[in-house]
DNA sequence: CCCAAATAGTTTGATTCCCGACTAATGGGC
DNA sequence: GCCCATTAGTCGGGAATCAAACTATTTGGG
């Protein structure tokens, strides 16, 4: 929204425009689920507002590039490698090869699946994203250091290796 | 193809549950934002599993905790604390309320504002969400460890209020 | 060869979220 | 007291996601 008052500006309202009023987080502010999550939905964000002029959401540049790593894969692996059902692939990947970044091709031994490859037009946006994507790392290491990086990403594997598995009991 | 007549394994259902077919994530295997975005994922559905029995999203048991930690709060206040937009609140409290978990009062120094309180049935059901997330909190410190912990609050922080700029509104 | 179960992918319905438009109330400047 | 910009919250539309039902194909037992 445009500063409207640089036409109209009568006065200066300048009341604090957002005082946090201060709230008390208490426990909460301790706990790793909630930074997890704030911290996952800020580099969202940042990935996407660094990747515009392109379509840019995480996952999409996650399928192009794993398409572009491991050619011919099918939905269903695709899928699994970035934890989504494959239904929800199903409009992502309609909308890339409708665009021509992507093309399904039935697999000839299993007429049921789709292998994917990606176009050169496809290649070309996705090196696009990949250098946001790049920036964006480089940016959190700045924020954090190498070393923390390193060690983040330990942290949060064994997270991710140790709760996923707790589908026990 | 490959004639039927290959020995025929009776019993064995080779129902292997969908090997995963050894994806090259490449590049973006080493990445801070997949591995935030995956373990924030399992993080949240640990989660909800384990608050089994009452309604338990991690947002939902936000939204309790900081009510009951700061009584008389605004909704604005309190969609800026979790970093949701209002609008996302009000269905949220909508139910709240339809459960008499929360109380909504007109502020009586402004009547725009709704001020919310817990009820004792809100209370009660936030003391039992609260005793899921403690043991949540548990997990991951078995996990990760106490001091990888603090460290990883510390090292997300970062993340979080640098990446944050730029978020205007 | 045939049929039933399993599998790959699509479609549909529900949920959750954001954004932008809207309503109601506030308060500063005249 | 009256404007009217600003603020608190709600409403409606659109995007992303999952689960379940569905279609097409493969596979194995008889």
């Amino acid at each position: 929204m445009a500063r409207r008052s640089a036409q109209r500006l009568k006065t200066v309202p300048q009341h604090e425009p957002t005082q946090p009023k201060e709230i008390d987080f208490g426990w909460l502010g301790g706990t790793v689920g909630l930074h997890l999550r704030l911290a996952q939905e800020v580099a969202f964000q940042a990935f996407a507002r660094r990747a515009n002029g392109v379509d840019g959401s995480p996952w999409r540049f996650a399928v192009l590039f794993l398409i572009d790593a491991n050619p011919g894969l099918t939905q269903g692996d695709l899928a699994a490698a970035i934890r989504r059902n494959t239904s929800s692939l199903t409009p992502v990947l309609d909308d890339l090869c409708r665009l021509d970044y992507v093309v399904r091709e039935r697999l000839a031994s299993d007429r049921r699946a789709y292998t994917l490859t990606l176009t050169p037009a496809g290649k070309a946006v996705m090196a696009k994203l990949r250098a946001s994507a790049v920036a964006h790392e480089r940016e959190i290491d700045r924020l954090v250091g190498r070393t923390n990086r390193a060690e983040l990403i330990r942290t949060l594997k064994r997270i991710i290796t140790g709760l996923e598995e707790g589908r026990d009991r």
